[in-house]
DNA sequence: CGCAGTTACGGTAGCGCTACCATATTCAAC
DNA sequence: GTTGAATATGGTAGCGCTACCGTAACTGCG
């Protein structure tokens, strides 16, 4: 090989073996910006990490070389370092689905204003996806990770428990978390709905879901609680119910009503499983001349931005779900940055919002 | 100095001085998987990065002691080192309004397949939090920011270009894109919406927009191609037009249509800067008696997925946003995996789905 | 058989940053 | 003055991985 270390170190100084250089990020870093700052590395961070660890003038000069050279930090290698990355990762089943976007929404704020910036994966509402993204999630090192209404497999509790990542379970209340949680009583809905509607004089209820796992249980708790009060349908051991492929879609609203009025033509109200199929129904009950609440009384849940503004105004069970973006990220961030964290599991529970559709 | 190296080197050699230990990750690194296949860390990097680069021996033994040990590959020390962080950040104004999931989901899932995983950041409707994100951005050292449909500040513009990562700026065509571009022509949406709306007879044309840039461009392009057609309200220079503040709600399109109606109550079409608004119109129409689309012809924008199921279905622009997710994914990756990327800016276009309502 | 080209693997030195230790200096306390 | 503690700064060795450069063994070819 002509390219003999020997005959390249000559050219340097005298001995002076010839280093081979690497590429690099080709950014300034923060050697360049200590340099001009007349400090040390360390002091430079410092600066820039714990103002209140160097002196005024010092951190005055650093400020200085930052500007001039337009320095931003590498946190890849701050967190190779430091082994904290600042990054949250996120899981939702999917993003469409306006569901969990509040939550997104609350705390990607909350975390940016801490400092922490947002990874976000997609399950697949059947959670297909989820081993794999669970490795290209872990593979990152974020110092935190939460899970938007999960049901993950035993591999994954195993991984996730392994990885020593704090982890957030959301939208949902298991009796056995992976390690903290928050969220309310999905079976809990199901009675309260019961007792809103016989309140307002309803005795024929219906139930119109989506077939995933947090919807099929509300209906349970709607269909149990009605049993428990004797309302049962005619030649019914429960409830007349209709399921619909998830997500939901206001088509399947339109369509679910048809088919449970074909088969329940005497039911006085219905219980959807999201606010979209309660949109569905209305439209359909319109179509159809059933007067809403008068011959039939709605029930949405999820309180989207549209159910005030309907025709009727949509009743509808209304989820927090800013509160838990933002309780989230508080204690992520905390454990992440080394507080305590005393409440490792949360109910924020759920209100029954009464407008003019019951 | 006393920290002098020969003093403590001598230390070291006989009297044994203690190395000091550094907190670890904790997890299995390179180093043990290597150590339990038999082979160089090097090789054992190779056998999980480019598997195809290795014996189907050492392969298979490496594999193994990747099962067993259950390692998780490092990314922030990976993408440290070989300055490819497989991390693609994307920007939008906010998550909540339905307008760029689907893009977001194309994107979210075309990266998976391909190993990158995506950072959410929410820039806000004004911009306000744009330069702060930047940088926080950019200092995880994305291979690829993408830039969903969002007016930047010059100074963004110049740290963007400054740090060398590759931008797709998306929802919208600028003439000097700082990178790349996948989008569509607003100011032509207008012409074609008044198009349709002359072909099905309407004469008395109306906008009812959102004050977001890109809105108020769709409805220029709409009075423009309107006043060109010759069709002027009485003692108006251009057409009636509503403003409401971004982001629409349905609420916003009934009281926008009422105050249309209050000024203009000949106007016999309607073109809404979004689904919602015209959702919101169609809903007051109905309210108020007036029949869709025989008194009155109302179009959309976006084409969410309940436009078709409504009653009457609603006619509207249609973006694929899966598409330009999907697109947006592949310029982003190929760049970074240094293929060379010819179609820099793409129009992806739009299309006008005509349903019941028009 | 010699030579080049290919395939398989390894040693080492970083990527850019921070944890860990250390030193120098200051100021209050005794 | 000595001691102790707090403040301000610096040197160095990694964090866990891959780029760069090797070497050795094997192949095909004249």
């Amino acid at each position: 090989m002509i390219d003999d270390p020997a005959i390249r170190a000559g050219g340097e100084s005298n001995g002076e073996r010839e280093r081979r250089p690497r590429r690099r990020s080709g950014g300034v870093t923060l050697r360049e910006v200590a340099r001009l700052a007349g400090v040390a590395m360390i002091t430079a961070s410092r600066a820039i990490n714990t103002p209140d660890q160097v002196s005024a003038a010092t951190l005055a000069r650093v400020r200085e070389a930052v500007e001039t050279t337009g320095y931003v930090p590498n946190m890849l290698a701050g967190g190779l370092a430091s082994t904290r990355s600042r990054l949250i990762a996120a899981v939702v089943p999917t993003i469409v689905g306006p569901v969990f976007l509040e939550t997104i929404q609350s705390l990607t704020e909350s975390l940016a204003a801490a400092g922490y910036q947002l990874m976000l994966g997609q399950s697949g509402y059947d959670g297909s996806r989820e081993d794999a993204l669970l490795d290209a999630i872990i593979g990152r090192r974020p110092d935190g990770i939460i899970l938007t209404g999960i049901m993950h497999s035993e591999e994954g509790r195993r991984r996730l428990l392994a990885s020593g990542i704090p982890v957030i379970e959301t939208w949902d209340l298991t009796p056995n978390p992976i390690d903290m949680l928050i969220g309310f009583s999905h079976e809990k809905i199901g009675p309260a709905v019961v007792e809103h509607l016989l309140a307002r004089g309803r005795r024929h209820l219906a139930a119109l879901t989506a077939d995933d796992e947090r919807a099929l249980r509300r209906k349970s708790g709607f269909v149990d609680a009605a049993r428990a009060k004797g309302l049962t349908s005619s030649g019914l051991d429960g409830l007349p119910t209709g399921i619909v492929r998830a997500p939901t879609t206001l088509g399947s609203g339109r369509t679910g009503l048809i088919d449970l009025l074909a088969r329940h033509p005497d039911i006085d109200a219905i219980f959807c499983s999201s606010d979209l199929l309660a949109l569905g129904v209305l439209i359909e009950a319109q179509m159809q001349g059933i007067p809403v609440p008068r011959r039939l009384a709605v029930v949405g849940f999820g309180d989207l931005a549209f159910a005030r503004d309907l025709n009727p105004a949509l009743t509808t069970v209304r989820i927090d779900g800013t509160s838990i973006g933002r309780l989230a990220a508080r204690l992520i961030v905390d454990r992440a940055e080394g507080r305590p964290v005393n409440d490792r599991v949360v109910d924020v529970g759920f209100s029954i919002i009464p407008r003019a559709s019951t």
